[in-house]
DNA sequence: AAAGTTTATCGTAATATTGCAATACAATAA
DNA sequence: TTATTGTATTGCAATATTACGATAAACTTT
């Protein structure tokens, strides 16, 4: 194996998954705040930021751009990588829904 | 390789990843929902409600607990699962934190 | 104690991820 | 055109994940 089943979930659980699973990994949030607290977004920078090779750095840009969480665009020669605001507002929307239903649960049994 | 370089990024960076990783699949989420929606926490409730065997479904709750995002306790014979506040509001406020921020920097590019 | 119930662990096969060197590709500069 | 610069792709090795059958472990009931 080492594929998700996922035809049996909701499309809903995996989006989130999806998108979670691209967060997964440390250097992709690092690149997300890092593509938050900066102007310039050229992949480059990046690079240059992350304790990474080049190559591995484009891996992790693609699976972000992949599912959606950034969006690139040609800047002359480089390119300029920005945070997808539609795709990070549907995961702060789930967890805002989580922590909301939690408050209204009240640790009812544990 | 295989093994992500967590020793260059932050603690936080870490955590976010760690825990985003294990929301990483839509089983896991769909966990998580459950726990939410029903009052009953029982492992073999929630082995009932998902597509997949009993010792896949005991692993993914294992990788959840030991993210931290939920919690077992053991209730006579059965084990009562319940998610964990605290865990899921770090990712809440993390979210909530990007969401602000990309709202304060409105497209300067891309 | 013996049998049943519930959950965890082991072992294993199939697949996915991570990381990087080498290299290719694309746009600009000389 | 020929560099040069910036980014993507390929190929590969090491490791991780997913899934489940078989089985073990722990508690309950009979």
């Amino acid at each position: 194996m080492g594929a998700s089943k996922t035809d049996h979930f909701t499309d809903k659980q995996n989006a989130i998954a999806v998108m979670a699973k691209a967060l997964g990994h440390p250097a992709r949030v690092a690149i997300i705040e890092y593509l938050l607290k900066t102007d310039s977004c050229i992949c480059g920078d990046i690079v240059n930021e992350l304790p990474l090779a080049q190559p591995t750095v484009s891996q992790h840009l693609k699976e972000l751009k992949n599912v959606g969480l950034i969006k690139g665009s040609i800047e002359g020669n480089a390119i300029c990588y920005c945070v997808d605001e539609k795709a990070l507002t549907v995961l702060q929307k789930f967890f805002t829904h989580v922590t909301t239903k939690m408050e209204k649960k009240k640790n009812q049994c544990c």
